[in-house]
DNA sequence: CGCAATAATGCC
DNA sequence: GCATTATTGCGA
């Protein structure tokens, strides 16, 4: 007998042809020789013996039970490695835990004791009903669209809670780790159900017993994990969750570029399951989709009737035209606010995308910048530890005491970043307590708790924070919240720019006034007259949807059209540069024949050309036919080997273009 | 020349 | 992707 191997290699798209006496089932797990050495192996596939001018080899062994595939893995898998062009085998390997060293036994979870889960408010009531209803029928898809602070959660907790009680389990997503000690704990105290939180905390030990419980017992649990955790092989699913949909943490974006949303999505429909999709800011992709239908439900409201924060946009160009520049970057307005906001006992949030004192530094006399010599970016400045860093590479160096070219001994200090504003803020309001709060200050799970809870104590008056602040939080006293750098979103040239901006501002403003006080946002900005600023301003969610998309259809982007990126990575910039013309040619030559309904764009360089001292290039393929866009895709995966030696990467349904 | 770093090739 | 084999590059 033979058998299809799906391998641990991406040689021949790492589907191999192996024979054996023994009797292999589809979806076993076993060890194969390839060349001098061995790959684990999936089998995808028996037929029986053919004549062949291969030298085929015998399969080596069964491997590891716990590592075998059910019907439903084969399926999905099988369908993600065609979906994201990507090697079947290596997606199988990376989506499955690394085998044990070292066994420990697993805590699935205590179940705490019940405290009562409290009733839903009429609005929330209305949502969960309605998803309720179909919990039993099928596949469904499900949208709840509330404002920051309309208890979406509340409303997950009352159809787990419904779930559980059939006896069947749920898997909830959510985009980032930070978020799970505050869920985690209120899922415990409320559902009286195991509770398992799965991240990149857990060893993969634990990863590897955790498959294997799942896989032995079907008695409901919940699992609340990350991206990866859509893979876990849980029995008797009844519903998955994916809070937070729009998140860009759902897509990965190295080796096989899946949305875990969107494959949610897919693993609900093959088991005939429910899927509820939450968010206050929903992608275009799936607002265009089920806007409109009946599982869409728009929550308008905060819950108790407490007011969304007035959000107020600041012209900065104000300052330079003569007012002082004492506090920049933060603008005489900001600080008042901050002021005020300490006055009344209450806390204060400053957003800001970038780390670091500055972006870059400058010669002031020959305009010298401090380039990272392995990269297209320039360095940053780090004050408190002196030093200047890639963020893209990692690489360090001293703080510049004068330029390199002219030998002038004035640099200066441009751009900013989080460690420059809490220096400001912390000089400019005396007696203020200010911590920073990002990924340069906290680096483990227990810092982040710590800092938390140091801020919940008002120990702490102003946390300023990138991104990893905007999400999920509630803040008691905070009334007041500032966003810098929103420009930089604005401009940032892809086509979701303003998508992101969008949903930075109602995040990051979700974060005021959710405890019925008044809230206020203050946004900085060069552009007040965005139009971007109307719809948030009034909390017209609505209107920026209808006006985004009409944008989207008359540029032809997703989700109107489909696109993937293909990106070509090679040392040499020459040779890097003649291979992407010729993919482009060839791309061009396949669509203009058999794709007519594909549109190639590119070849052109990649937004940061060198990145540790590699070239990329990017070609990007557009169409409104799937069927068309797949087939350009597969000949292209096929073709892959007459561009060598330049690397060349897919990456289907694009979250960012870089 | 001699060796080591680097590139190219085969793998079922 | 990895192991093996071929090619290049540079000191002396």
């Amino acid at each position: 007998m033979n058998y299809l191997v799906a391998c641990n290699t991406p040689f021949n798209k790492s589907i191999l042809t192996y024979e054996s006496d023994d009797l292999f089932e589809v979806g076993d797990s076993i060890i194969a020789p390839l060349g001098k050495r061995d790959v684990h192996g999936w089998v995808i596939k028996k037929e029986n013996k053919e004549e062949s001018n291969l030298k085929i080899k015998p399969i080596k062994e069964k491997y590891d039970p716990v590592m075998n595939l059910s019907l439903h893995e084969q399926k999905l898998f099988a369908w993600m490695a065609d979906y994201y062009h990507y090697p079947l085998g290596q997606l199988i390997n990376d989506a499955l835990p690394k085998a044990m060293k070292r066994p420990r036994a697993l805590e699935l979870g205590a179940v705490v004791e019940n405290i009562v889960l409290e009733q839903l408010t009429t609005n929330q009531k209305e949502v969960y009903e309605s998803i309720a209803k179909s919990l039993d029928s099928g596949f469904s898809r499900h949208l709840v669209h509330g404002v920051t602070g309309s208890g979406k959660t509340h409303i997950y907790l009352h159809l787990m809670q419904k779930i559980l009680a059939e006896g069947k389990s749920v898997l909830f997503l959510l985009p980032e780790i930070n978020l799970t000690p505050q869920f985690l704990e209120k899922f415990k105290q409320v559902l009286g159900f195991p509770v398992f939180a799965y991240s990149s905390e857990i060893s993969s030990s634990q990863k590897y017993m955790l498959r294997s419980e799942l896989q032995q017992k079907n008695q409901p649990i919940v699992i609340v994990g990350v991206r990866s955790s859509i893979f876990l092989p849980v029995e008797n699913l009844g519903l998955i969750i994916v809070d937070e949909e729009h998140d860009s943490s759902f897509k990965q974006d190295d080796r096989c570029t899946y949305n875990a949303r969107d494959v949610a999505i897919k693993r609900a429909a093959m088991l005939g399951i429910p899927v509820v999709l939450g968010s206050a800011t929903p992608s275009l992709e799936t607002y265009n989709s089920l806007e409109g239908s009946k599982t869409y439900y728009p929550l308008r409201e905060r819950v108790h009737g407490f007011n969304l924060p007035e959000i107020e946009i600041i012209d900065q160009r104000i300052d330079q035209s003569g007012e002082s520049t004492e506090f920049w970057p933060l603008n005489r307005q900001s600080i008042k606010a901050i002021e005020e906001a300490h006055l009344r006992g209450e806390q204060a949030l400053v957003f800001i995308n970038r780390l670091g004192f500055s972006s870059y530094l400058q010669c002031s006399s020959c305009g010298h910048q401090f380039q990272c010599p392995n990269c297209s970016t320039n360095m940053r400045y780090f004050k408190a530890r002196n030093e200047i860093s890639c963020q893209t590479c990692g690489t360090k160096g001293d703080m510049p005491s004068l330029c390199p070219e002219c030998s002038c001994v004035t640099i200066m200090q441009k751009g900013y970043g989080t460690e420059k504003v809490e220096q400001v803020l912390s000089q400019a309001i005396s007696g203020l307590r200010v911590e920073r709060f990002d990924r340069d200050e906290i680096k483990t799970m227990d810092q982040l708790k710590e800092s938390l809870q140091r801020f919940h104590r008002h120990e702490v008056d102003v946390l300023v924070g990138t991104q990893m602040l905007s999400k999920g939080h509630n803040f008691k006293k905070v009334n007041t919240v500032i966003v810098l750098g929103i420009d930089q979103q604005l401009n940032f040239p892809d086509f979701r720019a303003m998508e992101r901006a969008w949903q930075t501002l109602v995040q990051v403003s979700g974060r005021s006034g959710r405890f019925g006080k008044p809230g206020k946002v203050l946004v900085q900005t060069h552009c007040p007259e965005h139009p971007l600023f109307v719809h948030v301003t009034n909390h017209h969610f609505d209107k920026f949807y209808k006006e985004e998309l009409d944008l989207r259809k008359t540029a032809s982007c997703p989700p109107v059209s489909k696109m993937t990126a293909i990106y070509l990575t090679y040392k040499d910039k020459n040779v890097l540069i003649k291979k992407s013309l010729e993919l482009g040619k060839w791309l061009e030559g396949l669509t203009s024949h058999h794709y007519k309904d594909v549109d190639v764009l590119g070849p052109r360089p990649a937004l940061m050309e060198k990145r540790v001292n590699k070239f990329t290039w990017s070609i990007l393929l557009r169409s409104n036919d799937l069927m068309q866009l797949h087939g350009v895709l597969s000949m292209c995966q096929s073709n892959f080997d007459s561009f060598k030696p330049v690397q060349i990467k897919l990456d289907v349904d694009p979250q960012v273009i870089t």
